[in-house]
DNA sequence: CGGGTTCTGGACCGATGGTTCAGAACGGGT
DNA sequence: ACCCGTTCTGAACCATCGGTCCAGAACCCG
């Protein structure tokens, strides 16, 4: 009964994502996703609500994505996790639940006015430090990192290593460069250097 | 000859700079800047010109401060390099030059659509990347350090802790925190775990 | 084929954005 | 004392913002 969407949901929070992603969320206007959409606002509208809905949306199936994903590197052998977890931060950037970009950008950008933001962005980080610290763990188990090293720490190390790379990637610097940079930093964790 | 200026520059370039960095340049009206300086709009569009240049004036002298930061950090005991680096590096935030906040904020908000700014932001980073480098570089000459590491990577590290740290803070993690991974961190470096 | 439902795109609204400008305020030079 | 140049101020301006609404086309089901 009734006429069916035209659009798969799917397809649009994605093309917004992307939107949102490169402009930030000031700078996108509701004129900007309708465009990169294909949807007009109205249907917009009618679909998601007002654009803080569908942003808070898209953010937390961002961060949905970014819990999954530092937990699917905690399956399998253990003396690959970490090889495992450099992949995952390493890997190309195609919006396809990589933490890092939207959600460093949103809470840079609007952890200081929005509190739902702040808190599920907060959350997001722990999560994705707690998995670091346990992928390192494993790999202590299996020999492959110093035992009197500080799981946590190192675990920082990684995530804000990545963050940092992040950033670097939209500066300009170019990709080669990024992951030599992220090759021997987490080399220096997972291989201790003497 | 003429009405004197009720105001100083330099207080006014403060008070924008930090309210720029508390909210983004696009989170940032110019009613805003009008309230936080205490200049009506039109005194703000005679002195710096439109919302672009000012924001442009700031984080210009934002880069030459951390350009200038990161140099002055270089001259002293070399036993004493790393630090200075790191009490640059995790001193309390008080907007008065230490690198990472609007530096990282400009980048990630405003690269992508404005050339000056990513052009600059790029140079402010390796100019700092290269002050790591060098510090870690007198570092290694007074024996703090591993012959054998690449003083680069470590500069990097440095900096993209530095960086993480800052986002973390955005996100609302204690300094407590912190502080604790960033001392493990920068201590890793500069003390060989064996 | 017709009725009910949903989608669609454009028109529209109040609010707010950045920007401009005419005139008041002010100090120094003559 | 008077003018001149500069600065300050606040109102006015217009484009664009986010958000709403609606008339009609598109579609499914009976």
């Amino acid at each position: 009964m009734g006429r069916p969407r035209k659009f798969r949901e799917q397809d649009v929070l994605a093309a917004a994502r992307r939107q949102f992603n490169e402009t930030g969320y000031h700078g996108t206007s509701v004129d900007d996703l309708s465009r990169a959409t294909g949807l007009s606002k109205g249907s917009l509208y009618g679909a998601f609500g007002d654009k803080e809905a569908l942003f808070q949306r898209i953010f937390e199936e961002y961060c949905a994505d970014s819990d999954q994903g530092a937990a699917a590197r905690l399956e399998g052998p253990e003396d690959q996790a970490l090889d495992r977890l450099r992949q995952w931060l390493t890997a190309p950037d195609d919006h396809t639940g990589r933490p890092g970009c939207l959600l460093a950008k949103a809470t840079a950008e609007l952890a200081s006015e929005n509190d739902a933001i702040a808190t599920r962005s907060l959350a997001a980080y722990e999560t994705l430090l707690d998995s670091c610290r346990r992928l390192v763990e494993q790999a202590q188990r299996a020999g492959h990192l110093d035992p009197a090293a500080d799981a946590e720490v190192l675990g920082g190390l990684i995530l804000t290593t990545h963050r940092g790379l992040e950033a670097l990637a939209k500066a300009g610097v170019d990709a080669k460069t990024r992951n030599r940079i992220a090759d021997a930093a987490i080399d220096s964790i997972a291989l201790p250097v003497c």
